[in-house]
DNA sequence: GAAAACTAGGAAACCGGTTGCCGAACCAAG
DNA sequence: CTTGGTTCGGCAACCGGTTTCCTAGTTTTC
């Protein structure tokens, strides 16, 4: 095999320059090259200036696995998502690589699929690779086994969050979420709110429920009916309107679990000829713009703030690795997006 | 700064082990540690296994900084995605991550943003940390300037093409889909097809409603009416029934160019009192599950396979880095996922 | 004008592996 | 007992930078 013969564009460059031949070419030796080329040690002025146009003239870039191998930093961090890539594992990774790249950190992908074995394997492989640092985000927020015991490196879980109260974990304040969303029926004048969510073994489902019917207890109101639990589909949220129907229980507003669900309700509410939201409210959860925009009328949603949370988990991230680490669970508010679906 | 007190955990490892603690526990030098650990060298078996037993009791992983030295090789690639991470970005992604998983490389994952400046910062950085190559991949298929010229590693173009001819591109066959789509709707019987899609100055959706339009040729054909740009969304969909029911030309089909057109088209013949799909059949493309099975019927859609597309990107990369690279424009066919809106 | 104090820049060790080369120990053959 | 061929494993160079230490040359000081 010839030794690298990477593509068969005529222009293309062998290699990139070394430290070496820009010092050969400024007449200097490495010593002085690698400092004029960082502004350590005592230079002329004009040594400095010949080495810098030096390297910029050979298109010099330093290799990081040599500065890397006496830094000891990679300047690197991996990311995990432990279920598939996902509408919310996005979110949460573009503000994370947001804040590393700023911090001029690369992000190594890691998509474990929900399988275990792939997870550990990336493990294994980031750890090889002498990472930084790890940030772990997944699907549900649920708490989960943490990722690895006594590893040399910090770990973030983002979204997701450990079972270990111990790691640093960031999460969004959901039940708030829930409350602020409740809150908002009841400002807008509604009284009888039911909830529509997704299946009952469900993390989030069970804390939205929960808070949401807390705050009602505070007004001193009730759920109408139980919190109906489901899947997270616009097929049970149109299911589950006509079970609200056929139950003759009467309700001006539903809070559901998503903004699928939300859009399903809001089909069959107006296929039975009830308009939302003169007749009845409705408030999403997630405010997926493809959904709380499409729907008819534009929905009202409880909005993670997913973006954010990556944010401050990669920043998390980065003051541990800068030796202030913040162990334990952190909570990020949730923000109401008002629409005309309770206008 | 304290040298690296990495997390309040008590049991955190300090340090990974180097071969050199190997080597001591196995008590051999160090270059008889790397030959055993690689196979490499003649060795007494028990000596190898001597080592072998030391590393795994130290939990020896090498510092990829080091093997990157000394071979050149970082076993890394970037993925520059110059569109925001997307819906179309994500499959891709999980496939070329997937394939280049399976080759042993790991992933940098860079968001550009749709921003030329972001775009550059991270092609300089992936050049400085010495990646065997580069994938780029983006929104839209529309052909786009190179990355950068003369690069000393090889790059492919995934979904996004290059300008340059010479470039190695994969992209979908949007004009066999929409063929495909057309020759599934004359197949049902269908004669009287209108074409619903995007802005006219969006790529895709040109090359698809030339498609669809020669196709009908084909078949002695017309379109009905003239192909409607609109928007990708479910209003425009719906807005273009009203057009379509107001022109007074009949239709039977309507082969959509996303299926948020299609389903917003659904939803407006349904509320006109037109079955679908006995009245008219409906054909979207993307096929992306939340609207192809969200919408009533199920939509028949077309599947660009970006996940088989981004794996071979992987592929041809992982080719082109070991000396075989395939230069040139390569086209994958995309697949017809039939389903009740033309049953 | 000589000694002291700086200054500029070079030599070399080092980070953690890999690999070519060489020598020691062992075996069998002469 | 010497010689030649093997086998095993150590030594040291090397990858591309960074950093410490040190020296030669210049400037300052008395």
């Amino acid at each position: 095999m010839p030794p690298r013969k990477l593509s068969e564009t005529p222009g293309n460059v062998a290699k990139p320059a070394t430290i070496s031949e820009v010092a050969l070419l400024a007449g200097v030796s490495v010593g002085t090259a690698s400092k004029a080329l960082n502004g350590r040690g005592s230079l002329r002025p004009e040594t400095r200036q010949r080495v810098l146009s030096a390297a910029e003239q050979l298109g010099f870039q330093p290799n990081r696995a040599a500065v890397t191998l006496n830094s000891g930093r990679t300047y690197t961090v991996g990311m995990i998502t432990t279920d598939t890539i996902g509408r919310f594992s996005i979110p949460l990774m573009m503000g994370a690589e947001d804040a590393l790249g700023a911090g001029e950190m690369s992000v190594f992908l890691c998509d474990a699929r929900d399988d275990p074995i792939r997870e550990q394997y990336y493990l294994r492989t980031l750890l090889s690779r002498r990472v930084d640092g790890i940030i772990v985000t997944g699907r549900r927020t649920q708490a989960r086994p943490p990722i690895g015991a006594a590893l040399p490196i910090p770990v973030v879980y983002a979204f997701i969050s450990s079972a270990d109260p111990h790691d640093c974990s960031v999460v969004p304040d959901e039940a708030g979420g829930a409350r602020k969303a409740v809150e908002h029926l009841l400002a807008t004048g509604r009284r009888r709110v039911a909830h529509v969510t997704g299946p009952e073994h469900h993390h989030s489902a069970t804390v939205r429920a929960s808070a949401a019917t807390e705050r009602l207890g505070e007004a001193g109101l009730e759920l109408v009916g139980a919190p109906m639990f489901g899947e997270w589909s616009e097929a049970w949220g149109r299911q589950a309107v006509r079970m609200l129907l056929g139950a003759n229980a009467p309700f001006d507003a539903v809070f559901c679990g998503s903004d699928q669900i939300a859009r399903g309700v809001a089909d069959a509410l107006q296929a039975a000829g009830r308009r939302v939201p003169e007749d009845v409210a409705l408030v999403g959860f997630d405010n997926w713009d493809v959904m709380a925009l499409a729907c008819q009328p534009p929905l009202t949603s409880v909005d993670m703030e997913l973006e954010a949370l990556g944010r401050t988990a990669a920043d998390l991230l980065l003051a541990a690795i800068n030796g202030a680490p913040s162990p334990g669970r952190h909570t990020r508010p949730c923000r109401l997006v008002i629409r005309d679906s309770t206008a």
